[in-house]
DNA sequence: TTTAAAATTTAGACAAAGCTAAAAAAATGC
DNA sequence: GCATTTTTTTAGCTTTGTCTAAATTTTAAA
């Protein structure tokens, strides 16, 4: 029912490649965790007799229900504590990542709940992946450029790929950040241009900036 | 450099016992953290190898200067923990401690004094315990009941004993909490009574319940 | 002051998680 | 289809932190 932290370590990884990559490898998981394929597959036995695992020796594996189930958990307080450093601890979303690493093995889940309310329910953390919620549900989401986005579908800054000072300058200007809710109300063929819908306002962004501000909508509904 | 979170515990423990005590004995350790006296033998030779430690063997031990600046930051990420947790997530103070003896283990500096700052720098834990600052200096505070207060002498509340829903309702009543501060006006010899200044009202107090209140007050100046 | 009791340390084992080097299985190339 | 390369696993060793049982030291008591 509890698991240490390497254990944690593992299951968190092997869920986010598997995500990408169907099913994992001994050393592409060995790369990723900065370890020995061979202290790997000593994991993958241990893992796999607590049936955390799908394994058959040398042909990878994947996770197993309970094994998803437990990972989202990690990532889960991961994201949540991203959140919290970012936005009540004022830290840069660059170096929030190792820190939420220490505090992700902190597994109590009423902490994390209340952690949870007193951020305010968050979809996404700051790097703009989605936080699941304390059922383990991820949002049926995806994640696009602004500029792909189809009109009048409600949908909120996720990510800013452009990390100069003109941009962000821009962005200050036009109030966009993460977190912010928005709309396509129309797209202008001359130019590319959007008119965009958000709170308070509606205004016009270029394709150039569109293309590098990254938003998530909901796909069902 | 880098301790492990036993070495820590380790030494957390020591240093509040020897706060006490003067000087630790093994079974006296062995007994509050919950293991054996060889394990804590071991462990006191790993220490003493690392300088953390003053051990003679057969005679007990306490920490070096080194080993208390490393106690001393360990207690305060644990305080700062407690009171985000008490003051931030509503937990209760009998709830927090065993969720701040995991939190206190993530050690990075930058997160602990900004946490600090979020806290508002705050001098006591929820249970009326002093958090070090950034420097691991502790306030030289005392901390009495309070009908042992030097009249005139600017003072806190820390602490309260009885934790009847009577003594809770007559504390709320008067406006009394954790952190309220206070100073007594005058003592009246009749029936050991007090008249207590508060922020914005004065009051008078029994006996009895200035007993089960404890407050702390800045020894020097 | 000698002896019994209590406290402490030593010796030897074990589990977790990692490593290196060697063996085995699978994939690839000709 | 066989040989070579790559990938994965096995075997055996190391460290950390724990344990039990035995030995040693200190303390207390008669």
């Amino acid at each position: 029912m509890n698991y240490t932290i390497s254990e944690e370590n593992y299951l968190k990884t092997i869920f986010l490649l598997q995500e990408t990559e169907g099913t994992v490898s001994t050393n592409t998981l060995a790369e990723k965790l900065q370890t020995k394929p061979a202290s790997v597959t000593d994991m993958m036995k241990k893992l796999d007799a607590k049936k955390l695992l799908n394994y058959k020796p040398y042909y990878g594996f994947t996770l197993s229900a309970e094994g998803k189930k437990i990972a989202l958990g990690i990532i889960r307080r991961h994201r949540l504590w991203e959140y919290f450093l970012c936005n009540k601890l004022n830290f840069g979303w660059e170096e929030v990542h190792l820190l939420a690493e220490e505090l992700e093995h902190v597994g109590n889940k009423k902490l994390v709940d209340r952690l949870d309310a007193f951020l305010g329910f968050p979809s996404y953390d700051p790097h703009g992946d989605p936080i699941p919620d304390s059922k383990g549900r991820v949002r049926n989401i995806r994640k696009i450029p602004l500029h792909q986005l189809p009109a009048l579908r409600p949908a909120e800054v996720c990510q800013v790929t452009n990390q100069s000072s003109e941009m962000l300058e821009l962005l200050h200007h036009k109030q966009i950040g993460i977190g912010t809710k928005l709309e396509i109300k129309k797209f202008f063929d001359f130019d590319h241009s959007l008119e965009i819908k958000m709170k308070n306002s509606t205004i016009t962004i270029s394709e150039q900036l569109a293309q590098n501000i990254f938003v998530t909508y909901e796909q069902d509904l």
